[in-house]
DNA sequence: CGCTTAGTTGAGTTCGTTCAACGACTGTGG
DNA sequence: CCACAGTCGTTGAACGAACTCAACTAAGCG
């Protein structure tokens, strides 16, 4: 396991940040900005695989998603690890450990990874200050938790190949909207992730994802997942999609 | 089924809360309580078994739960239902509705419920004028995505045993810490509620709970669990209990 | 008094698990 | 350069957990 790279240099400043101009971002005004470009600290690299955060640690800092796939998860003392949820460019990370003292969750990296880090102690200034912006961090906790309500949803009460359904369109919609493919529309996923992720076993998990490959709706191919058809894996999985709405990002 | 009784009448004054005096609630200032006075709109009474939010709903409310039990849930569209979490005393309820337009699941009454209703327009000014009781909103999204952590946890990867162990034990540390057993501690559920909540039958439910009564950690009587031994349950389920730390109330 | 709801139990079936073995590919060290 | 180990995906066989179907009790209520 390869641990975090810290490169503390502060290389893309907020006012030319490239994911802000994503249609699915709301407008920043100029006064909010200037604040989160203050607020933050520097810039953090990760490689493929690398623990971000770990379950238990007192973080100092919050995060943000600046490009790549992580997941967040939490296991049992006997190691069995369920997966709770994935990260893409513009999520928060840290918040529960910022808040609330402790961590009770692990974040990985999926694939190399960069995050803007935030000061912890100007929390507290951005909620004095910044109204619109604390609104903002507040909605994002409560779109966090809409997403752990449908998987929640999901796997207790989803068939296998439900889930494994919802599974890959939920992840296709999000990565979508952030415009994350180019040309091949490819999750960098192994089975054995989604495998933690839907609380099967492997086995199982594969030959799932075999029959969904036979329907002509994924290929599997070097540890990624190619979707194929989004809305034959929308309709096995009876589920009707994100809302649409624009979101806030810090 | 019961429809929700409407009693806009206002009865308890914020200043004398049955609920603040409680020691797992953070000390609040003058100020701090004046708003939320005002904030205030009325109360509501529910009988057992109504229905408080729907789905699909855009609720133009936002309450705090005074008395009584109730769960969160979604629903597929043949049916299936999961309960994704409880409600109990100081739960706020119907944030996503106020802050993202449409609520995406439901909410019921266990037991008969009374609630606080807050003004959805005043929330701008909450964030404007009170930062600390913003943060507080934000730290009860935050606590409300742990739980929910937990419970994916459970239901993807612990056994049925384990499963119904970590439920009960769930429910009785919440219910205890808020002082609402008094003598018997008994939980208003019945076992469709848990099944529903474990992604399990109601027949398999009822072959587990049963053995966790075989080992007295339980007791079934009248739609309700009585529980028997909390730390039995714990370990059954390895499981280490909800943070002891202070919380906010609104 | 019959009707409904909640809980119980047994029998048979299905879904998902574990165990096991194998091929393809990658990276590493001799 | 090859041998070797490690990861990832795949498949078959046997087993077990959880499901459905079905029947029955007990309690509460109009």
């Amino acid at each position: 396991m390869s641990t975090t790279r810290a490169t503390h240099a502060f290389k893309t400043p907020c006012e030319q940040c490239p994911l802000r101009p994503l249609p699915t971002f709301r407008e920043f005004s100029h006064d909010e900005l200037d604040f989160v470009s203050k607020f933050k600290r520097g810039e953090l690299a990760t490689d493929a695989g690398a623990t971000i955060l770990v379950e238990g640690a007192h973080s100092a800092h919050l995060f943000t998603i600046l490009s790549g796939w992580g997941f967040r998860y939490k296991a049992l003392e006997d190691g069995r690890r369920q997966i709770l949820n994935y990260v893409m460019p513009g999520d928060l990370i840290g918040l529960q450990g910022t808040i609330m003292g402790e961590m009770q969750h692990s974040v990985e990296a999926l694939s190399p990874v960069s995050l803007c880090v935030f000061e912890r102690d100007k929390l507290m200034t951005l909620y004095n200050k910044h109204p619109s912006l604390a609104f903002d961090i507040t909605w994002m906790a409560a779109q966090e938790e809409r997403m752990l309500d449908e998987h929640l949803l999901s796997i207790g009460r989803r068939t296998a190949l439900e889930r494994a359904a919802y599974l890959i369109a939920f992840l296709y919609q999000r990565a979508n909207r952030l415009k994350l493919f180019n040309g091949h529309k490819t999750i960098p996923i192994t089975q054995q992730h989604v495998a933690d992720t839907l609380g099967l076993s492997i086995v199982h998990t594969n030959k799932t994802l075999r029959k969904l490959a036979e329907r002509g709706m994924i290929r599997w191919q070097e540890r990624a997942c190619e979707v194929l058809d989004p809305d034959g894996l929308m309709s096995v999985a009876e589920w009707d999609g994100v809302s649409s709405e624009m979101r806030p990002f810090l």
